[in-house]
DNA sequence: GGGTGTGAAGATTTTCACAGCA
DNA sequence: TGCTGTGAAAATCTTCACACCC
């Protein structure tokens, strides 16, 4: 049986959530209330559950701690994972802000850069290594996720660096589609294709108010 | 009849792939090979045209200029669109950089940040301003869409003043989810949840190579 | 009453087969 | 032959109905 990409995602909404919910205390989350915090139903959201094999729960709603330990487990978010930024620019850098004071199961424990004089003047708690070093850094500290924030010319070599050092799932910030071999999870986050997104769904949504559009 | 989402989101990609064609010079282009660039059968790529209503295109394929001019008035990505930033810390001023010189049909046309001594020191083309003028500076220049890059705790109050001064479109780096009114069209860059996403796919392939996990 | 878990029904999306064009 | 465009079939995903529990 094979789980939808669509499941996987809401079920890791679900997991934010009760991460939230743990630390402000909360003890129970029913199926309803999950649903209309991720923007689903509350039968999708069984299902999902149901289909990730996490079960028994019964009456009151979830047990929030008990139910996101045993969700993390068939996801693997329970233990702490360790990741890599490879291009240290602005977005590199911004992302080491972002994340260094998060608590949220990721811990990115190495960045990379070509320009040495760069690595000089990050102030950053991570450490810092150029590029030369990523193969022997990544199998040395067991890195498994690796973010790509170079520029658009390098992030198909980067990856393949990153993906011979060992790395399995990767986030790719530059604006260009990688090529990629099978097994290797890969993610873009593209902003210009995000607007893309958001300006062609608008267009659509607003054709459809006005009565359809000679379809 | 509605477009659904993950129709939109590829018609999107197909939309970026055509203005890399057109720049290369490349006349045209089959369903075939826009499905293998991102990542589907040519079955869905020529059944989502169709939906989206793009038709007439016989013999030799999808001509590149006349096929992404005829997509983009479908989508409203023919034009180019304003935007604006609400947070210029690192995450905020890494996307103007990144953003500034690119040619892909978005422009970038105003700043807003609470720190009026960081404006000063923001060396950037586009206009930054104090919070205060966002309904205005918005409603004077018709600007379409808004990036959210202000911390978390604003988030929610940034998208509401966003949304009072007319924008329809709203891109979040904060990692929160938003409370957004019908109408609005509103997208997460949750770093975040993409790395959660990437193990938790990892974590279920993995399973099923081992043959199923007792589901 | 309020909750979960799940097989079956219903809706949607994807794939396919093939008409039609040059 | 090589391609688009689309109705129909197949596959998948979502919703529902209801068993079961407290």
């Amino acid at each position: 049986m094979e789980i939808s990409d669509n499941t996987i995602e809401r079920v890791c909404k679900v997991f934010g959530y009760l991460e939230y919910l743990e630390q402000v205390g909360c003890e129970y989350i029913s199926s309803k209330n999950l649903a209309k915090y991720i923007g689903t139903t509350e039968y999708t959201v069984r299902k999902d559950i149901s289909l990730i094999g996490v079960t028994g729960y019964d009456r009151k709603g979830y047990p929030v701690s008990r139910f996101k330990r045993e969700l993390g487990e068939k996801l693997d978010l329970s233990k702490e994972k360790s990741a890599c930024i490879a291009g240290l620019g602005r977005i590199g850098s911004a992302i080491l802000d972002y994340e260094e004071f998060r608590e949220d199961g990721f811990n990115i424990i190495a960045g990379f850069d070509t320009n040495i004089n760069k690595l000089e003047r990050i102030r950053t708690k991570i450490e810092v290594y150029p590029v030369s070093c990523m193969e022997n850094i990544i199998k040395q500290k067991g890195i498994e996720l690796g973010i790509i924030a170079v520029p658009t010319g390098s992030a198909q070599n980067t990856a393949e660096r990153l993906i011979s050092a060992g790395i399995k799932g990767i986030l790719n910030f530059a604006p260009v589609k990688l090529e990629i071999p099978e097994g290797i999870i890969y993610l873009d986050m593209d902003l210009t294709n995000s607007l893309r997104f958001i300006s062609a769904k608008l267009a659509t949504q607003t054709r459809k108010l006005k009565g359809g559009n000679d379809v």
